[in-house]
DNA sequence: TGACCGATGAAT
DNA sequence: TTCATCGGTCAT
């Protein structure tokens, strides 16, 4: 078994955009029944809360779905979508602040034929890109919400750190009810992965 | 209690 | 570009 190297809880206590681009790169690890799956973060999105007029808490008053992104930073923030997808969200800074950190695609490090197994594909690049593959193939579900992911259970360790020039910032997917919000450029990824949802439009 | 709808994915 | 799919969420 790896040895993992968590991430401090005070990582985790900084704005939202912070957080995003400093979890690129790092290690996104889930412990299962069937075994153990982790990825590289390759992709992330930042949602600034009250603030934000794309994210859940843009009404700045907790709901029982978004209690959790009230507290502080360090838990993880899972919610069903479309009636079939779970997304998996890093919360991030102080309590009170509700911002949070959409992971949205890792590069498959460990538990490659777990993860084909759950996906139902043995394509790499086809396993972990995109919000609702991502939970697929690490077995990510309703559970997982509100889980500290400075535990055991879920959980960020460190990784290959990324050159600091291959970081690009663009636009974010799927908000186009934000209004002008939905051009703010919130989603980071790694330059060049094979790994991200979908390519972005330029660098 | 019910009207409303989505931070997707896969196929075409 | 289209559409499958449907439980969750939240205000009432």
């Amino acid at each position: 078994m790896a040895d993992f190297k968590l991430l401090s809880r005070e990582f985790y206590l900084r704005d939202g955009i912070a957080v995003a681009k400093g979890l690129l790169g790092k290690l996104l690890v889930c412990r299962g029944q069937d075994g153990l799956a982790a990825g590289r973060i390759v992709e992330t999105e930042a949602y600034m809360g009250a603030v934000d007029p794309a994210s859940h808490a843009r009404t700045g008053k907790p709901t029982p779905r978004t209690e959790i992104m009230y507290g502080p930073g360090g838990y993880a923030y899972v919610y069903f979508i479309y009636g079939m997808y779970f997304c998996f969200n890093v919360v991030a800074n102080v309590k009170g602040t509700p911002h949070a950190v959409l992971v949205r695609a890792l590069e498959p490090v460990e538990g490659l034929e777990l993860m084909s197994l759950r996906r139902g594909t043995g394509k790499r690049q086809n396993l972990c890109s995109g919000p609702g593959k991502l939970c697929g193939a690490l077995g990510i579900v309703r559970e997982h919400n509100g889980a500290d992911l400075c535990g055991n259970k879920l959980f960020i360790a460190e990784g290959e750190a990324l050159r600091p020039d291959s970081v690009s910032a663009c636009p974010r997917i799927g908000v186009d009810y934000a209004g002008e919000a939905a051009a703010y450029p919130w989603r980071f990824l790694e330059k060049g992965s094979p790994y991200v949802s979908k390519p972005p439009l330029k660098e």
